[in-house]
DNA sequence: GCCAACGTTGGC
DNA sequence: GCCAACGTTGGC
């Protein structure tokens, strides 16, 4: 079992969209490092921090399930689809995408700022200035360490 | 294979 | 809205 951190946009889908519809596709990831993570790594009942980014408050709102392994990520051979890409063979899938289960509402937002702070987290790439991947990895030590702080 | 140009992410 | 960081693209 692993822990991961997956951010979104809470005003395109946030913690509470996904409370409502209990189960999403995460799909319209397009970068090879998160892809990679998708596709090989991440197993039914991987613990997900579910981050809040490009907001007031970006941090840390809630935890989410792993409820699928990695599959092909069709909306990216969908001309129709937002996160289209021409260049994606349909019969060689370029983009995975996984299904992320609702699991618990933080009581709190545990903000960037403070993850910050914490010294526990200093390894952690989503602290590090200009991180820009939306999945990454969360060991097991800086997990107890966040969970600590709600 | 280098690297400048460009587009996107995301904190502030 | 600004802009730094960084990934990707494409000309050479």
């Amino acid at each position: 079992m692993q822990y991961w951190l997956m951010k979104s946009e809470p005003d395109v889908f946030g913690i509470d969209d996904l409370q409502k519809v209990g189960i999403e596709p995460w799909d319209g990831v397009r970068n090879y490092q998160a892809r990679n993570m998708m596709r090989d790594q991440m197993q039914v009942g991987d613990q997900v921090f579910f981050y809040h980014s490009n907001c007031d408050v970006p941090g840390i709102v809630g935890v989410a399930e792993i409820a699928t392994q990695g599959y092909p990520d069709d909306t990216a051979v969908n001309p129709e689809a937002k996160y289209f890409d021409p260049k994606s063979d349909p019969n060689k899938p370029r983009w995975y995408r996984v299904d992320v289960k609702f699991g618990r509402k933080l009581k709190r937002t545990i903000s960037l700022r403070e993850l910050r702070e914490q010294t526990a987290l200093e390894n952690m790439p989503l602290v590090r200035k200009g991180c820009r991947l939306s999945v990454m990895p969360v060991t097991a030590d800086e997990w107890q360490a966040i969970l600590a702080l709600e």
